[in-house]
RNA sequence: GGCGGUGUAGCUCAGUCGGUUAGAGCGGCGGCUUCAUAAGCCGUAGGUCGUUGGUUCGAGUCCAACCACCGCUACCA
């Protein structure tokens, strides 16, 4: 897939009634660490967010503040799209279900579904909360003994027309697919659940609720048959295809990777696909290919404790973006990248662990040793990189140590792991620390005689520094790009700040600093908060 | 109930196809160092690798049972 140059890579559409809180933006600073990343690479990279209205509750909520759903969904949608910007996501998207773009093409998926027969009309007969205007499942309602949890009063066996996906004909293509496919659903645990479930049957999905008269129009209606819409979970998957449906786009197609949370893996895992393999049979679209990956990472909590309305303890933007304020937001980019749910197992999300990995990674090993270096090479060399001497091997080990690091990093990418990239840069800024004790530059400076010397050593600590920030710019472009400028990488650094495509491979390539350049040192990159 | 996962040093976690003295980061302890954001480096931690029993020349790494915690079990982005 790299081969070809290409990157597509989604987030969930959020749910417009909700406000922006640290689940959100951890899926989202995912998917924009690994589009710069493959920006950087020089891929063609696309990057889709977004936001999901077409929810019966949107109406509602608009209603009870004097609004049309429309109006109530274009305010909440730029509050996402606000707090993006804030937090530096470089989305080259922004697709909300509402929009025309998006209703159209449905429309025309759905449409081709109907006309292929993997879309009927039926009966879906089920559990019905009359409170909550919605059907619960079997189990569920099993476990509440048939009342409503919310208003106490008796579920009702509730019976409605509704058009199917005949979900239950994909059973084994899907099976198939995922064992032909291990890394279709990763990580490797979802996959396993998904596999049971499968295996356990699969029943035909209702695809459609009634559109009850005299309601507000809201959705997208069914084809042939406006006494229904489209369910909103169905339209909201289809965002994937309908934003590079067009001639432009197309070629990014199909998704590199779609980042969700553990909570809507059914959907992307299972129902996704199925719909995506009748659809390609379908005339005009034996182009729409499956997905390359569905990774489903976990949940924050906060403070030890699982995050709930009742409780009242999300993480919303507020907090973040007083960490981001006090920290820089680099810190807190790097936090969520290193720290969270990436595996099978929540993460906390805890101020003291937050201080911690800030004085640790940040400012002690990273900011400490950029400036130990930068300002050995202005005290001992006037502030300008020496010419390595390739016959001195002091600190000679470093650039073996940074060719890892980059094949570390960069394999790290690409299965997903940007958490071990990280680590792997972090891994080589320690190794440029433990270069100086080793060689002990100040040391030798006192003597005039060993001048070359000190130049070779300060030259490999700034050579694998830079190296370390290149690898470490897509978690944190803004403080990384100051960093290669101060190492004589202006432009560079610009490009990574701005996003854009580069050459990382040849912008890692160990000697392309050049002799004579100026380093400089400037605040402190990372400065330590004992004070604050 | 069914399916799946996790249980490794005080904490957070790595441990590929089973193979010499079980690892990292952080913390603690001891030492070294002074170029640096009181930063850095080195050495330490005597960890029954949840329990029990198997397979094997050999198991943290495979199998079984059990214990603990967690996830999923179809319409809550």
């Amino acid at each position: 897939m790299a081969a070809r140059g290409r990157f597509y890579v989604t987030t969930p559409i959020y749910y417009v009634n909700d406000r922006p809180h640290i689940g959100h933006l951890y899926t989202t600073t995912l998917a924009d660490v690994l589009a710069r990343h493959h920006r950087h690479l020089g891929e063609d990279t696309f990057f889709l967010t977004g936001t999901d209205e077409h929810a019966v509750k949107v109406v509602e909520s608009a209603a009870g503040r004097g609004l049309t759903p429309d109006e109530w969904a274009a305010r909440n949608a730029a509050e996402f799209q606000r707090a993006f910007a804030r937090f530096g996501i470089s989305n080259d998207d922004f697709i909300r279900t509402s929009e025309s773009r998006h209703v159209e093409r449905v429309a025309r998926y759905v449409g081709a579904l109907l006309e292929s027969g993997d879309v009927y009309a039926g009966d879906y007969e089920g559990w019905y909360d009359p409170g909550q205007e919605e059907y619960v499942p079997e189990g569920r309602a099993r476990e509440w003994e048939y009342r409503s949890p919310i208003s106490g009063r008796p579920l009702v066996r509730r019976r409605e027309q509704n058009y199917f996906f005949r979900l239950s004909a994909w059973g084994d293509p899907l099976l198939e697919l995922l064992e032909a496919r291990p890394d279709f659903v990763l990580p490797e645990a979802r996959r396993n659940e998904v596999m049971g479930r499968i295996r356990e049957g699969l029943l035909d999905v209702p695809i459609s609720r009634c559109h009850e008269e005299g309601e507000p129009r809201w959705g997208i209606p069914m084809p042939g048959d406006p006494s229904h819409v489209i369910y909103v979970w169905i339209d909201a998957l289809f965002n994937y295809l309908s934003a590079v449906d067009t001639d432009e786009r197309r070629g990014f197609w199909p998704p590199s990777v779609h980042l969700i949370a553990k909570d809507i893996l059914w959907f992307h895992a299972v129902i996704w696909p199925a719909m995506l393999l009748a659809l390609r049979r379908c005339p005009g679209f034996d182009w729409v290919e499956l997905p390359e990956r569905v990774y489903a990472h976990s949940f924050w909590i906060s403070e030890g404790q699982k995050m709930s309305k009742s409780l009242g303890n999300f993480v919303d933007l507020e907090r973040l973006e007083a960490y981001a304020d006090r920290f820089g937001l680099d810190a807190l980019r790097f936090f969520l990248v290193t720290q969270g749910p990436l595996g099978t197992h929540d993460a906390d999300f805890a101020e003291a662990r937050f201080v911690h990995v800030y004085a640790s990674e940040l400012a002690n090993t990273l900011g400490n040793c950029a400036h130990r270096v930068a300002h050995m090479t202005g005290r001992y060399l006037g502030g300008q990189v020496a010419a390595p001497d390739p016959s001195c091997p002091a600190a000679g080990g470093l650039e073996a140590a940074a060719g890892r690091a980059v094949d570390e990093a960069l394999a790290a990418m690409e299965r997903l792991a940007p958490d071990r990239a990280c680590a792997a840069a972090l891994d080589l800024v320690r190794a440029v620390n433990a270069a100086i004790e080793e060689t002990r530059p100040f040391a030798l400076a006192r003597d005039p005689e060993r001048r070359g010397e000190v130049g070779t050593i300060l030259y490999r600590c700034a050579e694998a520094l830079r190296i370390a920030a290149l690898l470490l710019a897509p978690a944190m472009p803004e403080r990384m790009a100051e960093l290669l400028r101060r190492f004589g990488a202006a432009e560079i650094g610009e490009r990574i700040r701005a996003g854009a495509h580069g050459e990382l491979r040849e912008w890692c390539r160990w000697g392309r600093l050049a002799p004579g350049t100026a380093l400089e040192t400037g605040p402190p990159l990372f400065p330590r908060h004992d004070a604050a």
